[in-house]
DNA sequence: ATATTATTTTAGTCTTATCTAAAAATATTA
DNA sequence: TAATATTTTTAGATAAGACTAAAATAATAT
């Protein structure tokens, strides 16, 4: 079956919304990660529904049926694997690429996503550390942790972020922290969370808990 | 000025029929090149009228303006940068690309385009042989000649086929012929244009006019 | 438990891009 | 040049996806 763009980001938003849990999404929810109107999204839930891509109760919000979440995770596949390429290919940077991806990943031919991902070499990770399902849907799961849980003196390796505001990576860019980036950490301040780390074993920092709460290392 | 998809492909239309002569285009002619009504084609005049993108009297038919012009040079190239991406990364065949680079073409970002151009090391001539205009809107000119042009005994190089039909393409892939293939004319059949030629220095065959017309080979 | 607030749905519009049928203009032909 | 045929435009509808305002339902607080 094949959706327009609208459908399609409808079910991306209510994936990206329940995040595996199986607790329906309120219209307002779908209305917000959208930016668009309670009414239009109703609109659109009952369109789903009779597709039989979501599960929905008037009043009750609304959940993907096993079809609507296998579209979804087809959506976050191309999408990340989109932004793979654009970062290790045509070197973009991971602050800019999400918009590009977001056209990208509409672009409707399955073989062109199999072929993009043996030429990357079937990456499992995209430029953000999110993991990229396979074409049958499955998601690689990695162990990790926020910064703000390492102990002082733990030293570990950033491999991946929560928050994909431009402005926060563009951020992290400035501090040379990326994927890969080893964090050393030299003192916390538990009351707000934020520290004292050091950076590739060079530069030193005081990073806020908007850091060390959205940066994940590698737990051993 | 950001276009919707349907007012790029009727810029694209446009340029397409008129290609490079400057007499206005019919307002059926369109309609047949998008497969769409008149009445549709005359509305859309209207609006592309409307922001200068054709110029456009009633019952006169349409012209490209400046800036209409520059737009559709613009899509042909991200057709053509695309479907070299498509045929030289990721190993399709000339005969399938055509759809994929329809949808990609339409992706918004001028700064995707020049980094993909980069990263295909700035290629002149699409896996058609259709020169790729660059940036500011050049076409690499070059002679050319249908091989219904050539004469007994002469030998020459493919670089470009007219008709991009897929059942046309593939036939050619059927007779390992393609760009940078050498044909020699065995014999040639004046009054229907077929010919006897073998193909890099191989394989003979009889082909039809319908191929001697639509592949170009190199002009010395 | 009822009043108040918040959320969701319905009803009615709007825009874009399409269509068909009818009217108008242009081209062709006798 | 008048009659006929073709092309193009207008008029009126439709579908998708969005909106606002008002009504209906659910949640919260007194």
């Amino acid at each position: 079956m094949s959706l327009s763009v609208s459908e399609e980001n409808y079910l991306k938003a209510i994936f990206k919304i329940t995040e595996q849990q199986g607790t329906p999404v309120p219209t307002n929810a779908i209305a917000g990660e959208l930016k668009t109107s309670a009414a239009s999204v109703t609109d659109m839930l009952k369109k789903l529904a009779e597709k039989d891509l979501v599960a929905y109760k008037k009043y009750q919000g609304a959940l993907l049926t096993n079809s609507g979440r296998q579209h979804a995770t087809h959506l976050v596949r191309k999408h990340r694997l989109w932004e793979f390429f654009l970062v290790e290919k045509l070197n973009f940077s991971w602050d800019v690429v999400h918009d590009m991806a977001e056209q990208l990943e509409h672009i409707q031919s399955d073989e062109l996503i199999e072929r993009l991902d043996a030429f990357l070499e079937y990456p499992k990770f995209d430029p953000h550390g999110d993991p990229i399902p396979d074409a049958s849907g499955r998601f690689t799961i990695r162990s990790q942790q926020p910064v703000s849980r390492m102990s002082v003196g733990e030293k570990a390796v950033v491999i991946g972020v929560q928050n994909h505001d431009s402005q926060f990576l563009k951020f992290l860019g400035e501090l040379n922290l990326g994927l890969g980036s080893e964090i050393e950490v030299l003192d916390k301040y538990d009351f707000d969370a934020s520290m004292k780390v050091r950076i590739d074993r060079d530069e030193t920092h005081l990073i806020s808990n908007t850091i060390t709460n959205n940066v994940y290392v590698k737990r051993n």
